[in-house]
DNA sequence: CTTGGCACTCAGAAATCGAGAGTGCCAGGA
DNA sequence: TCCTGGCACTCTCGATTTCTGAGTGCCAAG
């Protein structure tokens, strides 16, 4: 083993040491505790380099070294091992989410189940309209005047409107919006509808043209504006259990109220087959800089749906997280993207 | 003015000032701040009676007194008044609320106007099933063994099941199951719906009678079991803003994560007009014992949707927080019953 | 029934102290 | 060149103590 070895190893075990206990970690528990094969002394050396180059800082003087969020970040890079899920973990997942009667209810059973098996707060973003394909349109005639739209993706995603019309209409006008809209938007993907939308009032006998353009207002804006609008949050109790970690816990829960930071904490993995992490100062958003998000996509190789992940305190066991997070994640990817 | 009176006096006095300062409030300070008209010996008499009689309680010797729950109720019930709202406020309400496009967005704008204006956290029910009436059902032919049955209402509610059939059914079949539905359920509340759709398969032509019977089952099950399953939260942020009147957030935390124990508080109150407040031991649930929930209906006299309320310390500013809570579910009572 | 006076209580802030864990550095050995 | 035992030094944290002041209950007089 050679010295860059040793210290990489050190680095590991304050890491692992601090994560389990929370108690600065110095050189005498180390040696007792890894069985490194040298002294105290000379682990007080590798420490020493380790907070010289960044990696390891001491909160005081006479005090044991805790990680930096630098120090977490090679941790996660190179020294952290995913660690394989309990028999009971994978059963876990799967009863929990089988059984789910509808989009919203996977989506819920989703969180509970991520937040408690890895005790943090779970957070997961709903099917991304824009990777998803059109499933069916409805319009139903409410009243003289009025009509409601309903957007069903074959992910299970149903967006409604209400539109309100310039002139009435008749049945078979409805009749007719409904067939024209799902001829021309049926299986296709909501990325490429706007285009198609745009180009409606012409697909239609001119009478009804007025009535398309309304629609197609209305349309855009659910089909563009609000696209990645949503998520779900669970397991905010679990803050408590790391408020030690926190200064304070207060921003944490303001950024979680945020559904916009949400989207951002999510948005950073588009692939479902690579975790990704962001420790400490990583995190743009001021209130998290004490926390750390572990995300990942879900949804098939070639086209994810959606993010989910976890939040934390830096000091949380990466390893077994990120492989909780990313063993729901290709769960629940395989049950929406089949469904 | 009577000694019982002016006891009385003394409990709202020191309802008050332990409410803006969280400080026990002494005798002394009590005559300095209002104008009781007599001296502190003579107060230190009431409150003795005060403390008799189980209103309100020393946290130790030679320290103030703070009110027990029952004075907090007494306080509730005879002392306070609702504030009317500010101007501001009542314009706050306006704007925030108009621009919602759809029944999730009014409800999460009115958690965020809750939360905000009253500074605790905000609970909202969705629209309760039951007493919606159906604007329209919509069957989807899927694929040949599977049909989608979308329920729409007329709060704007919209649930989705996925149907799985034992046979394949044509077009003209699923254009005949949704015109029975619709003529069958439509307009009626979905309260007296299940006794309709019990009878539902001797409705159709013979041939199509095993479909609808699964149509049935899928729809008994939505239109009876998960029926008021649903509630909306925000301002958990709002909770570290009381940490102190907590002795811990973490039983609070976990009640709000659990759909069942907020659906039961919000419950209570079946009446629009009539503000209901739970104080500290009164709540069933053994973590909000030091908490205080209100909540009322929202909807038409005649016709309550559901439920809003905000979750607090004991310690809070029961007047505003009342006309508050009030005045919300009143303009989203309106807002849901027209829609 | 009210009031001023008075002795008493006690929580909480501030100050003091000691123990222990941990460090850096150095000189000697492999 | 790297490792190691020894040693003096530092500083946090917890325990203990002290002190102050707000607030009380009671009593006798108005």
């Amino acid at each position: 083993m050679t010295l860059e070895d040793r210290k990489l190893e050190v680095l590991r075990a304050i890491v692992e040491d601090f994560v389990s206990t929370r108690e600065p970690v110095g050189s005498k528990s180390l040696v007792e505790r890894h069985n490194l094969g040298v002294s105290p002394a000379t682990v007080r050396n590798d420490m020493a380099a380790l907070e010289e180059e960044g990696y390891i800082t001491q909160p005081h003087t006479s005090a044991g070294r805790i990680p930096t969020d630098k120090g977490y970040r090679l941790f996660v890079d190179r020294l952290s091992q995913l660690k394989p899920l309990t028999p009971a973990e994978k059963r876990a997942i799967q009863t929990f989410l089988e059984g789910a009667v509808d989009l919203d209810d996977v989506l819920y059973r989703t969180v509970r189940l991520l937040a408690q098996l890895t005790r943090q707060v779970a957070v997961v973003q709903y099917p991304s309209l824009s990777r998803s394909v059109v499933r069916h349109l409805e319009v139903v005639h409410l009243a003289a005047g009025r009509l409601m739209v309903v957007l069903i993706t074959d992910t299970g995603r149903v967006e409604q409107r209400i539109v309100e019309l310039p002139v009435g209409v008749s049945d078979e006008d409805v009749l007719g919006l409904r067939h024209t809209l799902n001829a021309k938007l049926k299986g296709r993907s909501l990325a490429e509808t706007p285009d198609i939308v745009a180009g409606l009032p012409d697909a239609v006998v001119p009478s009804l043209r007025p009535v398309m353009t309304v629609l197609v207002g209305v349309l855009l804006e659910t089909l563009v504006e609000r696209q990645e609008a949503r998520v779900m949050l669970g397991g905010t109790a679990n803050l408590t259990r790391s408020a030690l970690d926190f200064p304070s816990i207060r921003p944490v829960l303001e950024a979680l109220e945020e559904q916009v930071v949400l989207l951002r904490l999510l948005e950073e993995s588009d692939n479902p087959s690579r975790v990704h992490v962001s420790i400490g100062e990583e995190n743009e958003f001021e209130g998290l800089r004490t926390a750390s998000v572990i995300s990942v996509a879900y949804g098939l190789e070639d086209r994810t749906l959606g993010g989910l992940g976890v939040l934390g305190p830096t000091r949380m066991d990466y390893g077994s997280t990120m492989s909780t997070v990313s063993a729901v994640a290709r769960y629940v990817g395989r049950l929406l993207a089949l469904g």
